[in-house]
DNA sequence: AGGATCACG
DNA sequence: ACGTACGTGATCCTC
């Protein structure tokens, strides 16, 4: 018997599934998928129903707007739309289904609503979005395979369905209660005799809401509804149709799955659910958290607690963030094995006491890779999980979690919801990581205390005096009117001096200077090119100095106002999931790059200023690389160097270049000072002929020489080197690796500097780990001593601390012992310590 | 979006 | 022969 294929498409629950997964393309989404149902001719007949679209807010208007538009699609389409006052698609549909079947046609339904596995039978099967073998498809359900998965016939599922809803029993729970006994009327009538006095608990507790999911389960099929047209459309035609535009355009076109996971989970809002999902968090269970707010107040908190049950709970009515906060708080002391993204960012909602509970999967996931941009719960579900999920980005556009929260739960629902997934799913994986790559020190004693560090430190932020820094820049602003009124009358043109292509053009072209291209683009009017080619030009001077001043003036003297919040002070955030070495990176604003070297641009570090009460104190390590160098080379007489030393350039200068200590030239200490720098960046004669405007040849001879006077240096570098072509990556004194896959690479330029990072980071990255320690020591023993002085800056090799100035005396000392003392080396780790009334001052 | 430039360690 | 010193971030300009 050959009966007619039908598809029936449930437009409401698809176009939200879309909608949710990709507003922006979600309508030629689901073209895309109808059209091809239609040219691979898998159905005789197709219409779609609609109705039931529960939503709020601006959702519910954009969900509107949507579905006038996906109507209009499918009308073009010629494809009939059923829709009916007040009526479930859910309901239209089996009512056309069950008339079609009558009709003696086969049905598939294409729908988002995985309620409809209940109303398959040997001739209604439902195509649902899911992950199959290639990451997320339509996967075919029929009678059969939902006997097989969940081991029971497809109407038992609407009791399965109630029991999870109403009660937040886990699906696999429910199946099995099911499948004991029968029915939801069965399990209710044994109800003394189950096993579990949790799930006896849940069952009376929730009986109402379990009743009321059932109820909302029962289908109306009795809707006057039938399918006798025919449909039929020209190929041409759905070509047209396929070229149709209908998207606003400033949203991003990538495609994005649409996904169906069982833990996505629901929007919990009301306190009693709240309540039985936390008693679920006993000690030493595992679980997957995330928390989102403003303002120190939590606006929801995502839970996952087993792979297949994912909630968030949205602060809402009873179900205060306080309560929230309380809970949350109760849990993770209570010892549950929490696991979270990105820690610092969540713990101005949450005080965490025992530091050791929460694990910070991003944080574990950079150790093992460095290299990666970012570890967000996408990146995180790719490389652990093989799941492809929508980004944040993809799920809320530009909007945070909160806006999307106030405007529309879902999506910000299945966001949360994601981040607890992938963190819970992704801990022990990560666990397993760190201890396979002996990183679990290096994590658990350094990268997770420092994770608080780093907290309290962005918390206290720095003062910086407004007006004085105004000032700053007003006088900058006058000064650089005057440097451009200068060159342009030198150069006989009004023109954009920070272009340098107009530049360019101007100095080589128009005023014929000496001197060439060097740049991909053209001309390169660098400042080192400028110095050297035209010392004897005026202009030159003038463009430099026009450099500076702009410079100056947008980086730091505009740049850094647009920051400094009410509390007077900057807030600025410092990455630990940046750097490929190991190293912390400051952003908005950038605080680790204020200038120094320059007299005019040191000034500013004149308004960084303590609170009143308050002195700076500074502190910074002498040549903390070099140290390591000598320490993990063992070279003796650089080890012999820095034991007596003070000048440790001009040690070097004086063996390197045979001449007693005191007849040292300063040019011979110049060039050992760049050899040094040259070790620590990983030696190449091209770069130092380079950095000393010197030959290649005469590079070589002091690298060569270098070499001869510490032997140890030379086999030690080597070594790194053969190490990491061996093994793929460098390693720290603590056991921090950086992958440099550039030594497999077959170009000469790749490989040399995949063989410069590997001498460098395992130098650079011990440094790092250094300061990592001592940070956290310095932080702990404040607290512990009871002192109000708090770290407000870390600079790579240099800490600053406010510091009330009844305690500078002990906060100074404790400074400088604990970053002295941070680690033990072969040499002594020597401190520089300065006490001032401004970060100027301090230095 | 990517390059050039320049601020820091 | 190739042609760069290592690690960052912000701003501006060009495409």
């Amino acid at each position: 018997m050959n009966r007619k294929k039908t598809v029936l498409i449930d437009g409401t629950s698809m176009l939200k599934e879309a909608y949710y997964a990709v507003p922006a393309n979600c309508v030629k989404g689901l073209r895309n998928v109808v059209a091809r149902i239609i040219e691979e001719k898998q159905t005789d007949y197709i219409a779609a129903v609609f109705g039931g679209m529960n939503e709020n807010g601006t959702a519910a208007r954009d969900l509107m707007d949507n579905e006038t538009r996906l109507k209009e699609t499918l009308g073009s389409l010629k494809i009939p739309v059923f829709e009916k006052e007040g009526a479930r698609s859910l309901d239209l549909i089996c009512s056309l289904a069950k008339n079609c079947i009558s009709d003696e046609k086969d049905v598939s339904v294409l729908t988002a609503d995985e309620n409809f596995l209940m109303t398959l039978s040997q001739h209604i099967t439902a195509w649902i979005p899911g992950v199959g073998e290639e990451g997320t498809e339509l996967i075919i359900w029929t009678e059969e395979k939902v006997k097989k998965e969940f081991g029971l016939e497809p109407e038992q599922l609407k009791d399965v369905f109630s029991l999870e809803r109403g009660a937040g029993i886990g699906r696999k729970t429910a199946c099995r209660l099911v499948s004991q006994y029968g029915s939801l009327q069965a399990i209710y009538g044994q109800k003394e005799e189950l096993e579990s006095g949790q799930i006896r608990e849940a069952l009376t507790e929730y009986e109402q809401q379990i009743n009321k999911e059932a109820q909302f389960l029962c289908l109306k099929t009795d809707y006057d509804v039938h399918l006798d047209e025919v449909r039929t459309i020209a190929e041409s035609e759905i070509a047209e149709i396929m070229d149709m535009d209908f998207e606003p355009a400033s949203f991003p076109e990538e495609v994005v799955e649409i996904s169906s996971e069982g833990w996505m989970g629901k929007a919990i809002t009301e306190l009693a659910d709240a309540e039985a999902i936390f008693s679920g968090c006993a000690a030493g269970t595992s679980l997957g958290l995330q928390v989102a707010g403003t303002d120190k107040k939590i606006a929801a908190l995502a839970l996952c607690l087993s792979k297949e049950e994912c909630w968030c709970l949205v602060a809402q009515g009873n179900l205060t963030s306080e309560y929230l906060k309380e809970k949350v708080e109760e849990v993770i002391s209570r010892g549950a094995n929490v696991t979270v993204l990105d820690l610092k960012s969540q713990l101005s909602f949450i005080n965490v006491s025992d530091e050791k509970t929460v694990f910070d999967a991003s944080l574990a996931a950079y150790l093992i890779d460095p290299l990666k941009s970012s570890y967000e719960y996408n990146d995180l579900a790719q490389d652990y999980l093989q799941l492809s999920l929508p980004s944040k980005t993809e799920l809320l556009g530009k909007r945070t979690i909160i806006q999307a929260l106030a405007e529309n739960q879902n999506q910000a629902v299945t966001c949360m919801c994601s981040m607890a997934y992938v963190s819970f799913m992704c801990g022990s994986i990560l666990k397993e990581g760190l201890k396979t790559a002996e990183m679990e020190r290096l994590f658990y004693e350094i990268e997770m205390p420092l994770v608080y560090s780093l907290f309290t430190m962005e918390e206290t932020g720095i003062r910086v005096e407004r007006d004085r820094l105004k000032e700053y820049g007003d006088r900058l602003k006058i000064r650089i009117k005057e440097t451009e009124q200068k060159i342009y009358e030198q150069t006989g043109e009004t023109f954009n001096i920070n272009s340098p292509k107009q530049l360019g053009e101007i100095l080589f072209e128009k005023m014929k200077l000496p001197g060439g291209k060097k740049t991909k683009t053209g001309y390169s009017t660098a400042a080192d090119v400028l110095e050297k080619l035209a010392p004897d030009y005026p202009v030159i001077e003038q463009i430099l100095d026009y450099r500076q001043l702009t410079k100056l003036n947008s980086t730091y003297a505009d740049g850094l106002a647009a920051y400094i919040g009410s509390d007077e002070r900057i807030h600025g955030t410092f990455n630990q999931t940046i750097t490929a070495t190991g190293r912390i990176s400051s952003t908005e604003p950038n605080l680790q790059n204020i200038p120094i070297r320059m007299e005019l641009g040191r000034e500013i570090r004149k308004v960084f200023v303590p609170q009143e009460g308050c002195v700076f104190v500074d502190a910074d390590y002498s040549q903390i690389e070099l140290r390591v160098l000598a320490h993990m080379s063992g070279d003796e007489r650089l080890i012999g160097a820095y034991q007596q030393a003070e000048d440790i350039h001009a040690i070097t200068a004086s063996e390197v270049f045979h001449v007693p200590l005191t007849e040292v030239t300063s040019l011979q200490r110049r060039n050992a000072k760049a050899v040094n720098f040259g070790i620590v960046y990983g030696i190449s004669s091209f770069g130092l002929s380079e950095g000393l405007s010197i030959t290649r040849k005469e590079a070589t001879e002091y690298i060569e020489k270098y070499f001869e006077t510490y032997p140890g240096v030379k086999l030690f570098l080597d070594k790194l080197v053969a190490d990491a072509k061996e093994t793929g990556y460098a390693v720290s004194m603590f056991g921090r690796r950086r992958p440099v896959p550039e030594l497999k690479s077959s170009n000469f330029m790749q490989r040399s500097f995949g063989e410069r990072v590997a001498m460098n980071s395992p130098i650079q990255g011990t440094a790092a780990d250094i300061m990592k320690i001592a940070m956290i020591r310095v932080d702990r023993a404040l607290k512990k001593q009871g002192l109000q002085s708090k770290i407000v800056l870390q600079v790579h090799d240099e800490l600053l601390i406010e510091t009330r100035l009844e305690e500078l005396n002990q906060v100074k000392k404790l400074l400088v012992e604990e970053m002295k003392s941070a680690a033990s080396l072969a040499v002594p780790l020597e401190v520089d310590a300065n006490v001032g009334e401004s970060w100027f001052d301090a230095k």
